[in-house]
DNA sequence: TTGATTATTGTTACCGATAACTCAAAGTTA
DNA sequence: TAACTTTGAGTTATCGGTAACAATAATCAA
């Protein structure tokens, strides 16, 4: 491993003269600046990023940790973050919880000992509370991404679950649908407890009655889980649409209602929340409130190079990004 | 922050004894390792990597850099990346080339300054050759996965893309059709190369003539060129099936088709390589030679961490993984 | 010509951990 | 009881850089 002390040797000067050459600090004559840099190269020097952090305190490394690389919404929300990080001079670190707060954790431990500058996360649910007071105990900036977290303040980068739940389920409600069941996320996670209001409030404008036994709750990638609907069609009255609390449900949801030999949008109607990337472009088919993703992780990355770079304790920021009803062929009128 | 010296202060002992307390070496009175381990709960004791992996010569950190995150193979591919490496006790830096040398440079540097112990990559062309020469003059171990590079012995996780096309095309000839185009990528990439051949297999054992004007060359992220398809369509004879050379190539043709008020399948059949993921199984659509991508990712990951964790230098190795006919309904016998 | 100033480079200490060596006290053996 | 082991620590040097200060040479003003 060829280090600055080799070089300083190899060109006949002092090794401090060689990190002067390197960080283009302090005055360098031209002749010595030259002959650092010819030996650099003969020696394909590399600078060696932990020694410089260890006296810096700077690693210039970013966290990004998402709950799920495989969904769509986070793989775009991650491409934002990673221009926004590039274009600011940072390396980003990806990590993926795949919503289970025990890998959460283990990540916020190791991205503790590796003195990241600064972490964007979107977190598993409430209880990531813990996690997130023990990156503030450590005075590492973070700002959170998709959910609220009660009892914390921070910047944070928020879609507009309740009234992207409302316009889907008017959407449905419009077109003469009034069983309309929830397939939810777990209530610990805020998106989930706000497009269960999203639905409430869209059943309560529209003067229906809301049947809580319409109301199944899953966690959100758990969408394998084909016994989950077992319980709605159970039912006497069963629901003639489905709200699918993300996308990652509605797949479920709708490999289940096939495999029961249900044809949507022919027997039921459903829609969900977040769209699918360029891979649900070639049959675009869901009716979603779809969510600007990209700005998700550009923006939440701006909020954190912004608070990393400034000096002061400005007072946290909170941005609501809107989402989008696109109707497309996965709803029907209600037949009568 | 909080240092072994802090530790060490407060319980009364030396640094190296905190040292041997968090890292289990060496030999301790049960009593003054109780005292230690008090004091560093206390303190909320962060062990600082940056100096731990300064004097080890080990970060315990490995790169896994595929060319586009918002593909699902590479996203599949990285959680099984992500689940060997967790199994194994390594920390994963996740990096996005978008199929860009330039990009993948960048990323190459940083990983040669971040001092990762190893890198699993999937690289962007042949021309990346000289991005991996560069891995092997710093002794950085590294696995390739998905393409092959010419000039270069390493081990390498393969998709058997020959065969996987010549699937592909036959499944088309047994429909009857005879004027199959290829969407392909750049010839740089030996996937791309593979699949043309398999392309030509079929119809040389088919006995059918090849024309060259029915293949058309994009980057494999470049399905936004819709005037790619023009070439094609202005043919006296044009195709009747495409054969998209991967799965984002397949949705911008089948946009572009569509865009040009072509219905698939009924007017012209599409098929490609690569299955999409959770996103694409709402409805499946496209006939395809799907890769087993959780594999490419958890296979290279044991490979790279074998070689890492053995002295001897034992020979390359070269793992190809089958890939599997999917027919669905993207197409239909030629109409006569 | 001389003291002051400026330009250029070097020295030393330190970032936070660990390897290698040292050493005192306690326990064992003959 | 003297010599030898074993146990449980501590000391020092080092990993590869950089900050802060020091030192020398070159230039300049008076």
């Amino acid at each position: 491993m060829i280090t600055i002390y080799d070089i300083a040797a190899k060109a006949g000067v002092s090794a401090m003269t060689v990190s002067r050459v390197i960080n283009n600090t302090g005055r360098i004559s031209e002749k010595t600046r030259k002959r650092v840099r010819k030996v650099m190269e003969e020696l394909h020097y590399i600078p060696n990023m932990l020694a410089r952090s260890l006296v810096s305190q700077k690693t210039h490394l970013l966290s990004l940790l998402i709950t799920d690389i495989t969904n769509p919404f986070y793989t775009t929300l991650a491409r934002g973050a990673e221009d926004a990080a590039k274009k600011a001079g940072y390396r980003l670190l990806f990590a993926n919880s795949d919503e289970d707060y025990a890998k959460e954790k283990d990540y916020i431990d190791m991205i503790l000992t590796t003195r990241v500058d600064g972490v964007l996360l979107a977190p598993t649910g409430d209880h990531s509370l813990e996690n997130l007071n023990q990156l503030r105990k450590h005075h590492i900036p973070f700002v959170v991404l998709d959910r609220e977290i009660p009892g914390i303040d921070v910047d944070v980068v928020l879609g507009d679950s309740k009234a992207g739940a409302r316009n889907l389920v008017e959407h449905l409600i419009r077109l003469g649908h009034r069983r309309i069941a929830l397939v939810n996320g777990l209530q610990d996670v805020s998106t989930a407890r706000l497009r269960y209001t999203g639905y409430e409030e869209a059943h309560r404008l529209s003067g229906l009655q809301l049947d809580e036994s319409l109301i199944v709750h899953l966690g959100y990638r758990d969408f394998h889980d084909d016994s989950a609907l077992d319980q709605l069609f159970q039912l006497e009255q069963p629901p003639t649409a489905i709200f699918a609390a993300n996308n990652m449900l509605a797949v479920g949801v709708i490999q289940s209602l096939r495999a029961r030999g249900f044809h949507v949008p022919g027997d039921i109607s459903v829609v969900c929340f977040d769209d699918f990337g360029p891979a649900g472009a070639i049959n675009p088919f869901l009716t979603v409130a779809s969510q600007p993703a990209y700005q998700f992780g550009q923006l939440g990355m701006q909020l954190l190079i912004e608070r990393l770079e400034s000096e002061n304790n400005y007072e946290f920021r909170k941005i609501m990004l809107p989402s989008q009803l696109i109707v497309r062929s996965s709803t029907l009128p209600l037949s009568p």
